[in-house]
DNA sequence: AAGATAAACTTTCCATCGTAAAGATTGCAT
DNA sequence: ATGCAATCTTTACGATGGAAAGTTTATCTT
């Protein structure tokens, strides 16, 4: 046995799940999720490369349980701009769209694995519930901010509002709109403000025209 | 050896660089990017698993080359629907983006490739060459319906449309757009010029300003 | 035409990976 | 105290990418 840290940890470890969850993150975060191994996850924890299977099925049962962990991180990213924001509901969507983008720019392996990726399992419903959670929030903005319950009616504004966070953060997070690393942090904030309420639903009609 | 074709195989392919590439866009369209392998397409060339180390320096500088060829692919897209539309500038930038979502959801496997992989080497001239080809035809669509030859002006616009087309694509491509499954073709392709419509810019003015 | 050189391809080999199977250790229920 | 189940390790296997060395063919030189 090579026990790094000195020699005295117990053969069980105690919550070897959690700290692979932690160690995965470690790895995606250093090595990228092409680079991700179930091996140095389990090295990172301190145990042996065969551990992790008594707690995930496999390599992607363990990033799908980190991909809900990060759901609920988007979620909560969305939430802190939201109480931050004024009540009108122009703002508040433009607030949940900033806080998307928050969460993709502050952990854009996550948001890798998350969005870009075919190895988390959105059938665990784990997953599914943590992702839905996220959806909702994004709905319920877009509906309130054209006035209407009618989700289905507002798909056209939530494929719109979506579609602009997710590409921003897309296209962000892959270096290819260079022009936003050239600006400073708040000429970019401010950008990113004028991008999002360009997508804000019209209330009251259907899906919202250009001005000509 | 392990001629499967017969027997009477030259020693010498002949084209097995040509081959090599239509054999990666076959196991990339099957396996995925995640399930690619590099064996797999010297299998699919019918040549032994290091043949390939002759034209390509490894796995990632063959699919850096097919990216190439799909950068290509996607600007001839953007083309085909440019050329079919009016020559108004307005909709001459609907039809680029047109063109770009077409690409996307004909070919995903590509698409992420070339948008979501850290696979392609982007320091290749080639691929190089190839990207910002594509992204010029977006930059001159930008540029000639907000009547300015002022990229940088543009910059945000070009943020606008490029984020919007291609947060549409990831999302319909990863099937977390339901609401544009369930429509027919005709349908989807009215939704995605409203959409376009909506980050289109606004002549003379810095970065659009929505209605209110 | 003949031999040398280079290119194309194969074979063999190695480290690493995921995961299955079996053995060792420990906690816990009875 | 004893037995069982959970946790973890060791060992083993097939697949992968890539390096190294050997084989075959083409081309170039003379």
């Amino acid at each position: 046995m090579d026990n790094v840290e000195g020699g005295n940890r117990p053969y069980h470890h105690g919550d070897l799940r959690h700290a692979l969850l932690q160690a995965a993150e470690e790895e995606l975060k250093e090595k990228g999720i092409e680079g991700f191994t179930l091996r140095g996850c389990a090295k990172r924890a301190g145990v042996s490369h065969a551990a992790p299977a008594h707690h995930f099925r496999d390599a992607d049962a363990l990033l799908t349980a980190l991909a809900a962990v990060a759901y609920a991180r988007l979620t909560a990213a969305m939430a802190a701009r939201s109480a931050k924001a004024k009540e009108d509901a122009a703002d508040q969507l433009v607030a949940i769209g900033l806080g998307y983008i928050d969460f993709a720019t502050a952990e854009p392996a996550l948001f890798k694995l998350m969005f870009s990726s075919d190895k988390p399992d959105f059938s665990d419903p784990v997953l599914g519930e943590a992702a839905t959670a996220a959806y909702k929030a994004l709905v319920e903005a877009v509906c309130a901010a054209k006035g209407s319950d009618d989700e289905d009616a507002a798909a056209p504004d939530i494929a719109a509002a979506w579609a602009m966070v997710h590409g921003i953060a897309e296209l962000v997070n892959s270096g290819q709109l260079r022009m936003f690393s050239a600006m400073g942090p708040g000429k970019r904030q401010e950008v990113y403000r004028t991008l999002l309420r360009r997508v804000l639903p019209h209330p009251g009609r259907g899906v919202s025209q250009p001005l000509q």
